[in-house]
RNA sequence: UCCUCUUUAGCUCAGUUGGUUAGAGCAUCUGACUGUUAAUCAGAGGGUCCUAAGUUCGAGUCUUAGAAGAGGAGCCA
């Protein structure tokens, strides 16, 4: 006798084997039959009791959320409703679940309501699905970047340099918040800290990677990133896990080439291995649009959606044809917008980015060579003098996906930046040293990969696609 | 951080111009039934109406302050 997976069982089709299961009671009907779940897959497996020859105490401790071990035959299912399921010759309740307290019952819940009982909410179809594709894509994430010759780097997290840029930081410290040391201007001297002086979490791997690329070639970060903002969207967290590759001798053509290149094949490693719990998903998606008026349903379903990124080519748009599309555009005629876009140079606002994405292109979207005022130091600025070799790729339904740029290779340029920005070069003597010795056009890209999930899985609030999600007044669990 | 909305049973929600003992569905429990698919049928239990202060003869309902959650905006990934 093997132990097996739910996975496994379903899949066979000897009948007649003796089997053994453990797993989770999901329902018991009619004194007879246990829906079981085991997280191998979205699917239960039904386990039929002989409820005439098993005691009424055992019967009983078979509720929703109990946690048992199953031995029996794996027989063709005499009802409707699944090929197989087991007949269980003998049942033990491994770990009790107090029906009147257990928070998961046999209903829906609101994703609110799951999201407090965070601990919990992968017993449940939709969140064990989520979670399922995120693991999976994780893992396409690194078999892309391995099968095409990029290192895997583990950039710090802890950092020691505060000119990233890339927004508020969450201050590493252990010095007494209630009497720290004070110097002699009357602030807090980080002198004495742990690492003797100013630390934070890291807001981006970038500029670590930008050092590695530049002796190993082709590199790659997957990891936590911190940012302090008071965000309050469904789009944002404290804590995510970034993707950030960072590619030697390449320029700003070749980086949209690896993210779009990358995007649609972790997409379509999902595709071909997430079956079960993306058609789960999409019918999700269908009964809730049920509830909605047809002007709000979307076109496409999720898998139609998924197979279309795959299938299409982005489309490449510079921001200066961006602005003259935005402003010819109707609702900016008709002043619709927020901010009705004028003239050249204007930052464009996520209404504008909906607009390109999911009214007039219908298709995900690199927009490039962005105004350098509006863009990080580091950028590669052009021949104009005014853009620089920036690239967002926008995605409908989520907003911006990718941010990433050609760097700056030109030490004088990236000095006259730094200068103008009034950022220290002390502070990144280290980064100034990749310019002065064996420059080369470089570029790469991050991604939020939570994004990607959302993307993937059809789910609306960044909260549902990480297990325990750090958003400002938030951190339980 | 700003704007809007929400907070009533374990969950999802209703609750009229301020007026007796605050309701429904699901869940739970009890009973019936037993090849069911979120089983069905009958019955029962279950309430700090988010918190504090105020107005009033009387507040779930009105006012003020606060907290938490959601949606949108900004910022971004």
């Amino acid at each position: 006798m093997n132990t097996n997976t739910v996975s496994q069982l379903l899949a066979k089709d000897q009948f007649g084997l003796e089997i053994e299961i453990k797993g989770w009671v999901r329902t018991f009907r009619a004194k007879r039959f246990i829906a079981l779940n085991d997280g191998s897959t979205i699917n239960n497996i039904q386990c039929v009791v002989d409820f005439e020859n098993t005691s009424e105490e055992t019967l009983k401790r078979i509720t929703t959320g109990a946690a048992v071990h199953i031995k029996g035959e794996l027989v063709e299912s005499q009802g409707k409703g699944q090929k197989v399921e087991i007949v269980v010759t003998s049942i033990e309740i491994l770990g009790d679940s107090d029906p009147e307290n257990y928070p998961i019952q046999p209903k829906k819940h609101s994703f609110e309501f799951l999201r407090e009982n965070a601990h919990l909410r992968t017993r449940t179809n939709t969140f064990s699905a989520v979670m399922r594709l995120r693991s999976n894509l994780s893992f396409a994430v690194h078999k892309y970047f391995t099968e095409n010759g990029f290192y895997n780097m583990h950039t710090p997290i802890i950092t020691g340099s505060d000119a990233e840029g890339a927004g508020e930081m969450f201050r590493v410290t252990n010095l007494d918040a209630k009497n720290p040391p004070v110097n002699q201007e009357g602030k807090v001297d980080f002198k004495e800290d742990f690492f003797g002086k100013e630390t934070n979490l890291t807001v981006s791997g970038q500029l670590e990677a930008e050092t590695y690329a530049m002796s190993l070639g082709k590199v790659y970060t997957f990891g936590p990133t911190f940012r302090a903002e008071n965000s309050n969207t469904s789009r944002h967290l404290s804590e995510f896990w970034m993707i950030e590759p960072e590619v030697a001798f390449m320029d700003l053509a070749g980086n949209m080439d690896l993210a779009e290149d990358f995007m649609k094949s972790v997409i379509n490693y999902i595709l071909e291995n997430n079956k079960e719990d993306l058609e789960f998903l999409e019918n999700r998606l269908l009964d809730e649009e049920k509830t909605k008026p047809q002007s709000q349903r979307s076109e496409m379903s999720l898998i139609e959606k998924l197979k279309f990124v795959v299938d299409n080519n982005f489309k490449r748009v510079s921001y200066t044809e961006a602005i003259e599309i935005l402003r010819n555009s109707k609702p900016n005629k008709k002043k619709k917008f927020n901010y009705i876009i004028e003239e050249w140079g204007a930052d464009l606002q996520s209404e504008h980015e909906r607009f390109l994405v999911e009214k007039h292109f219908k298709c995900p979207v690199i927009l490039f060579d962005y105004p350098a005022n509006i863009k990080a130091f580091y950028m590669r600025l052009n021949e104009d003098g005014k853009t620089v070799r920036a690239m967002d790729i926008l995605f409908p339904g989520i907003g911006e996906m990718v941010g990433g740029s050609q760097r700056e290779e030109r030490l004088d340029v990236l000095k006259e930046k730094m200068a103008a920005l009034d950022i220290p070069e002390e502070e990144l003597w280290w980064y100034l040293d990749l310019r002065k010795y064996g420059t080369a056009v470089h570029s790469g890209f991050g991604l939020g990969f939570e994004r990607l999930v959302m993307f993937a899985t059809g789910m609306t609030n960044i909260r549902d696609v990480i297990p325990y999600p750090r958003t400002p007044q938030n951190a339980e669990f």
